[in-house]
DNA sequence: TGATATACCTTGACAGACATAGTAACTCGT
DNA sequence: ACGAGTTACTATGTCTGTCAAGGTATATCA
């Protein structure tokens, strides 16, 4: 069983930055991780991935920068930055609200 | 504090029909139960919520009639179709799961 | 040599939510 | 009787995040 992006769309921004929380990263390993945590459950495409990257470089909430991989393919890795753990947090917050809404509004009896 | 109708994406079709299992009813009715169920945390623009019932009703899951309104506007109802109820149940099976996978991605620690 | 895994990138399409605007009938205060 | 606000629905076009599809390049292993 496995669930669309779409219906977790608009977090993607928040997953990565949760992961960037722990320590730097890079695409390829993102998205592995997302699919091992979730048993494959959820998978983020690579398109939707490097997308977000862009996004969240280009408002400030991570920076990036090329590895110096001596063998095997390049990697760029990701930092979170201070602005990106206010957004990181804020959307933490947007996220539980968001749940408390849809859950009252579909709970049953 | 409001949230932006872009962290429910996708699930506005679950809102509504959750809404008419109870009984038939109307745009402007579900827009403002939504609004007050929610405290005006939530609200459904209008463009939306009236796209919604049309994709709801091109694919069969509501089908709608023109209120016999004698004062005021007219209104046009809908009601949930067998099909609707199916989908109903997958969609919270669905949101079930994403919440599961988006809070087990974001937990800390 | 070829298949598979690692690793990144680009382009264009799509769908849902949105802003904006319009139509129309009723209600209420002055 | 007038205007403002509410009820109620509709249409058009824009924006944004996700996706499908394609590409580049290196390393490993049969």
């Amino acid at each position: 069983m496995s669930i669309t992006s779409d219906l977790l769309r608009g977090h993607t921004d928040t997953i990565i930055l949760r992961l960037l929380l722990n320590r730097d990263s890079y695409g390829y390993e993102i998205n592995k991780y997302i699919s091992e945590k979730t048993d494959g459950a959820y998978e983020l495409k690579e398109a939707t991935l490097y997308s977000a990257f862009r996004r969240l470089e280009e408002n400030g909430s991570i920076s990036s920068y090329w590895g110096d991989e001596t063998t095997g393919a390049r990697r760029r890795y990701y930092s979170i930055t201070r602005q990106g753990r206010a957004v990181y947090e804020q959307n933490k917050t947007d996220w539980e609200e968001a749940k408390t809404i849809l859950d009252e509004l579909i709970k049953e009896g």
